[in-house]
DNA sequence: GCTTTAAAAAGTAAAGT
DNA sequence: ACTTTACTTTCAAAAGC
């Protein structure tokens, strides 16, 4: 019937508005954030399977498009925390976790459980160091994870407790205050977890 | 190694209730504002939240007390402490003249306990294995698994303690707990905890 | 969806000493 | 650095916005 038609039609034409707006948006976060093409494309997918499953009413679009970059960001094992994307969208953490945990449990999208290895590349880019260190940071990390030390913990803090050991090490010391600043933790969770790692693992640290 | 050796892990929970939330039908209007008069420590603010609230010390319990006469009781640990709860806030709301007349009917809404079944849990090994399972440790340190039967969630810990929530028979508690140890040990998921060499000073 | 109540788990955070 | 307080997650109900 023709009224059928009509009805289907002005439903594809609010999808696409919303699908076009989601785009904008999508780019100019992903721009923001300095994100490959790549994760860009692969939110812009989980985004639209959010849009055709109905899960953007009620909700803001920016909100969802943020949720799809971080969960691209995971898939693709690209550091990003919440943080970081929700401020750039008027939402806060919280909304976008929301929206977050909705795509997890309402689309196929598989996400691996986030490693703190992922972070290790990113943190020990910004701080430049070498990649002799973020491989040993890497290699506490394995140890860390094998013997149950990585559990329940921020893979964030994690990570920049790795970074300042392997750092200390190789003779590429930086502050506990920049690796947290770049981390996104605080600098105690750095301390409580470089605590942890250098006497669990048993690694000799020479002075302070 | 060629005997086969008890791999089964003991199954020794401590489990305990730590609260309960449960709904109470008066079957009769109340004047919260009289009640804010005359009852004392009430907090009663209809723009903020249109029940009143009501803290009871002994057993500790609060109540949110609604003008329709329905109320909801949270904090009690036992079913006897929610009854003995509820009859104790009757009484006092009787005793500042508050007219109350028929029976309440008592319905239990949500248990939350606590368990610990003295293992390590392999997180992310539960992550991958478990169906229905979100484990984001950015976010929050536990395992959240939805179980479909009893349909309770439960948050589960590396240190082998867990919350369950959503139950609304203690008798579900008990079985999600034997559930998700036997799940969590035929997938291969937890290990037992070194020892428990406590007996220092 | 929000508002309010209570409670545990473990991690993280912030404020005050 | 230490302690205290507080927030993250899960759940359910109430009446109303």
């Amino acid at each position: 019937r023709w009224r059928k038609w009509q009805v289907r039609a002005r439903i594809q034409s609010s999808i696409d508005r919303n699908l076009a707006q989601a785009m904008n948006e999508l780019e100019r976060i992903g721009n923001l954030l300095g994100l490959p093409k790549s994760v860009k494309d692969e939110a812009a997918l989980i985004y639209r399977k959010a849009v055709e499953k109905g899960l953007v009413r009620g909700r803001s679009i920016e909100s969802v498009v943020a949720a799809s970059i971080y969960a691209s960001c995971r898939r693709m094992k690209i550091a990003r925390t919440l943080d970081e994307i929700a401020q750039y969208t008027k939402a806060n953490r919280k909304e976008v976790a929301r929206c977050y945990r909705l795509l997890l449990r309402e689309l196929d999208v598989e996400v691996p459980v986030s490693d703190p290895k992922d972070y290790v590349t990113r943190i020990g880019s910004l701080l430049g160091l070498s990649g002799a260190t973020m491989k040993l940071a890497a290699e506490i990390l394995e140890k860390a994870k094998n013997v149950g030390l990585t559990a329940g913990k921020d893979p964030a803090g994690l990570a920049a407790a790795a970074i300042y050991i392997a750092a200390l090490l190789n003779d590429e010391r930086r502050t506990q205050k920049e690796i947290a600043q770049v981390a996104g933790v605080t600098e105690v969770t750095v301390r409580n977890r470089y605590k942890e790692l250098t006497q669990e693992l048993k690694i000799p640290i020479q002075n302070q | 190694m060629v005997s086969v050796i008890s791999n089964s892990i003991a199954y020794k929970p401590i489990i305990s209730i730590e609260n309960i939330v449960a709904t109470v039908t008066l079957d009769e209007s109340l004047d919260l504002y009289a009640m804010e008069r005359s009852v004392p420590n009430v907090e009663y603010d209809p723009d903020q939240f249109p029940g009143l609230i009501f803290r009871l010390e002994t057993p500790k319990v609060t109540s949110l007390i609604f003008k329709s006469g329905k109320m909801v009781v949270t904090g009690a640990k036992s079913t006897e402490e929610l009854i003995k709860a509820v009859k104790r806030i009757i009484k006092t709301l009787k005793k500042y003249s508050i007219k109350i007349t028929g029976k309440p009917k008592i319905q239990i809404q949500n248990i939350v306990a606590s368990a610990n079944l003295h293992v390590h849990v392999n997180l992310d090994k539960a992550a991958f294995l478990l169906e229905n399972n979100m484990y984001e440790p950015e976010q929050f340190p536990g395992l959240i698994y939805r179980m479909d039967d009893p349909r309770v969630v439960l948050l589960i810990f590396s240190s082998g303690k867990m919350v369950i929530t959503g139950a609304k028979r203690e008798e579900e508690v008990y079985k999600a707990v034997k559930k998700i140890f036997d799940k969590l040990e035929e997938l291969d998921c937890v290990r037992p905890i070194e020892e428990e060499d406590e007996i220092e000073i």
